[in-house]
DNA sequence: AGACCCCTGGAC
DNA sequence: GTCCAGGGGTCT
């Protein structure tokens, strides 16, 4: 599922084949997944020079000539690639924009979840969504998330998934962070120690970066912008391991219901205190 | 805080 | 055939 360092590889991987390229042509098979009028979409974007392409949270951005942005939200099993024009991408695909050099942007999305949004710069904003976002976890001090967790009561699980808390981390992230900081992941935000806030800090910025690193995680259907696979999911600890032995200790992986989702943990390194 | 919804396909 | 995956929206 492409989260924070998902969607960093892919705009990292786009940035080179994109920047500079004009939009020639494009086409809207089924119509799904615009979040505007779709003509009014394709009179915006024919013409349009792409000058470069930024992640915030888990949104990709490609930014346009004319103080436009094209935003795209890739949810569950949405991803991004390029393919020579005309190539049969195959299925799925909601959206090709064709570019001056015979190359097509595709975004293809099995469970259609997955949006896409034009917007003018200044009218980003007004995206209730993007607007809300929290801090990118590594403009975050320690103190500063030290600081947001007073008085919050909620289970420290369901806030890391908050994209209004901090943008970007979902399931995968906030078990393996939460693994690394020997958090449980329901324990009460409010009463986590000064030490675990700032081991919890650490290893959010830790398990991050090693996962753009990596290229991401590919469980099932995310690769990167070249069509590959990322390697981080080697790395996980605890998500998707339960009842499988902890690398750390032995004990049996356990999974619970937090905050709606599977949650993996260790109940031995992540006591609930 | 939890339930349901969107959607498809893989696991069983 | 049923269950499950889960990001975000919405409603209770």
């Amino acid at each position: 599922m492409p989260e924070l360092p998902e969607v960093e590889t892919i705009a990292r991987g786009l940035r080179p084949v994109l920047v500079g390229r004009t939009i020639i042509s494009m086409s809207i098979p089924g119509g799904h997944l615009i979040r505007q009028n779709q003509k009014l979409f394709q009179s915006k974007l024919i013409g349009r020079r792409i000058l470069d392409t930024h992640r915030r949270g888990k949104i990709l951005f490609l930014e346009l000539d004319d103080d436009t942005l094209l935003a795209f939200h890739l949810r569950m099993t949405g991803r991004l690639g390029m393919a020579p024009t005309g190539r049969t991408v195959g299925k799925h695909v909601h959206l090709l924009l064709d570019l001056d050099n015979d190359t097509t942007l595709f975004f293809q999305d099995q469970r259609k979840f997955g949006t896409c949004g034009y917007y003018k710069a200044e009218e980003l904003k007004a995206w209730p969504f993007y607007a809300s976002l929290g801090p990118e976890p590594f403009a975050l001090s320690a103190r500063d998330f030290a600081s947001m967790l007073k008085g919050r009561k909620g289970r420290i699980k369901a806030l890391l998934l908050d994209q209004r808390f901090v943008a970007g981390i979902g399931n995968i992230y906030a078990d393996e962070s939460l693994f690394r900081a020997r958090v449980h992941p329901a324990t009460p935000a409010n009463v986590l120690s000064p030490n675990k806030a700032r081991r919890l800090h650490t290893a959010i910025q830790a398990v991050l970066h090693e996962a753009i690193a990596a290229g991401g995680s590919s469980i099932r259907d995310y690769r990167t912008a070249s069509g590959l696979v990322g390697s981080f999911q080697n790395a996980f600890h605890v998500y998707g391991r339960g009842s499988q032995p902890c690398t750390r200790c032995g004990s049996l992986i356990q999974t619970a219901k937090v905050a709606g989702r599977t949650s993996s943990f260790c109940p031995r390194c992540q006591p609930l205190s």
